[in-house]
DNA sequence: TTGAAAGCGCTAACAT
DNA sequence: ATGTTAGCGCTTTCAA
């Protein structure tokens, strides 16, 4: 069923059809009716390759999200969906796996919906000047920044925490809470993304405050997994490192890492202290409830939409923005 | 940057360009060779939305995910997409609200992509016969079933759990460990939809057993936020209805209903325990760790890829299938 | 091996 | 108020 088929069914041509359908005022009520009224009855649904394909989308931006099953990025995703409702945009979402292309993604969605600009929410860290030059409409990274790649000053812009800043933060809390053996959990020291950024943090805090790196105390788990993270810790126990506090990452290692403590009859926070970046939603109702440097969720989403807008309308130019974490004091930390 | 302009550049017609980007064997190694080296200079991408236009996708399939925030889903979503692959489809995700329209994003991703099929994973359990007809394609309900809508048998197809049966499991778990007085935790039990499936569970098991109703141990969070959770369940408290055991519709909601009770100096499993359904991971790692009756997620979305094949090739008729869930005995649950 | 041309379903001038 | 028509970017006959 197409605009055409109605067009015959209804006796009249098909741009009074697309005309009916478009809500355009300049079709008489009689004629408008009896097109409603096939259109409904045959289930038309419009086809819209055919659609985009030759009305650009004025408003529309696109947002590609990478690690879907990252629970983090759902409540920046809703953030930038009111910003974008809110300023009369349309929103078009696509997921893509942790390991795909956000850029090829971006790139051909752009074409396909003539989009304005692009929101990257989750990519890599390292992109190449080269790969970077398919995406040929304004666009911004959210949640990280291009901290190991190659993209110049002015050639990209990013909304997010300074990764290794607050991870600093968070290193330093344990310190003046006056632990020193202090183990670190992160998928990899280098990822050339956030695993590596955090884990410079939290050289920058030991140096700081003259404790020397002690690698038997740097678990790498791979990945985020956390069936992995158990593992990992299980290993960093037997080895029979002494630490007093963790640093982990994430707040979903933290809880794989609280629970592999407590297997091992190691108690958070009596034992052991545990600290953690992202402020998830249930990192506050876990037991012990997570001590974390809580990620401004929502105003990271709205701050890269409303720079995406600026930048489209050419307000702004490219620029990476920084937001603060909040320290979040849970139960997972105690003073020694 | 089209086909034509390449076409163009390299000074030959888009017939030509075209069968060099899809690799049709009819071409000469210069032209390919000429027209290869200017689309990565230029950084080519096709426009999707035209070739979709243009060309019926044999071998790709549709999944519409309902409710992007819900973890449980994600582990679905990966062995749909396992399945996919090793069944050689392609797979065009697309992810709505969980107040969107399902049918409709389903109707029109049809269009679009001139689909083969469509699984929805997490809709509606109560579609109307004539709302469901804008699908016009074979299509599987993934992780839900239509009990409260007027679909005929035969008209659909359906793989997940029996949310009534496997409710009834975990509440007669609990009365067979000695509990009486058992409160749920619903988002609603009247939402036609799981929530209600599940509520009418635990009825039948009280029912089975012997044990009345307890309006005031049943709780309503009106929602899925663990915030609404916990002030629910801190309201059941202070009501001082008296309750030795909980059923959660849901981990997540159990992981807020424990720290509520917490909060409260009521322990989990000492002075009250909790039983809840899904299996999600974090499930296994949490302080209680969850008796919970696991779905079978990668069992439910593989056999739901596979159903919708056979259906599309003739060689099956639409049906429900029900899999069992199983239960998973965590600390969350004492006998008394 | 290559090109010309039709057409996918839709919108938007431009006519009438 | 309505119809005619030219594309949007692509694939695919059909000819050459």
């Amino acid at each position: 069923m197409t605009i055409k088929d109605l067009a015959k069914k209804c006796g009249v041509s098909v741009s009074t059809v697309s005309r009916v359908l478009n809500n355009r005022p300049d079709v008489s009520a009689e004629v408008r009716e009896k097109v409603l009224d096939e259109a409904k009855k045959n289930h038309y649904v419009r086809n819209d390759a055919a659609r985009d394909l030759v009305k650009p989308q004025q408003d529309t931006m696109g947002l590609i999200v990478r690690g879907a099953d990252n629970i983090f990025f759902t409540e920046v995703m809703k953030s930038i969906e009111d910003a974008a409702e809110e300023n009369g945009y349309i929103l078009s979402l696509r997921q893509i796996a942790s390991d795909g292309d956000e850029l090829k993604a971006g790139a051909k969605l752009a074409k396909s919906k003539k989009l304005r600009g692009i929101i990257f929410l989750g990519g890599r860290s390292d992109y190449k000047k080269e790969e970077f030059e398919v995406i040929d409409i304004p666009s911004v990274f959210c949640t990280y920044s291009n901290r190991f790649g190659d993209l110049g000053r002015g050639s990209f812009s990013s909304v997010g925490i300074d990764d290794e800043a607050e991870s600093e933060k968070a290193t330093e809390y344990l310190i003046n809470k006056g632990h020193r053996k202090i183990a670190i959990i992160t998928n990899g020291k280098n990822d050339s993304a956030v695993g590596e950024a955090r884990y410079r943090g939290y050289l920058n805090a030991l140096a700081k405050n003259g404790i020397n790196e002690d690698p038997s105390l740097v678990v790498e788990t791979g990945s985020y997994d956390l069936y992995d993270v158990y593992s990992s810790v299980r290993s960093l126990i037997s080895s029979g490192s002494e630490f007093s506090a963790v640093f982990a990452i994430s707040d979903a290692m933290a809880i794989a890492a609280v629970r592999c403590l407590y297997d091992s009859g190691i108690y958070v926070p009596a034992d052991v202290s545990v600290i953690s970046i992202d402020g998830i939603v249930t990192s506050r109702y876990v037991i012990p409830s997570l001590t974390t440097v809580s990620q401004p969720k929502r105003d990271i989403g709205r701050t890269a939409f409303s720079l995406l807008m600026d930048i489209i309308n050419g307000d702004r130019e490219n620029e990476s923005i920084f937001l603060p974490g909040t320290l979040i004091e849970g139960e997972s930390v105690r003073k020694i």
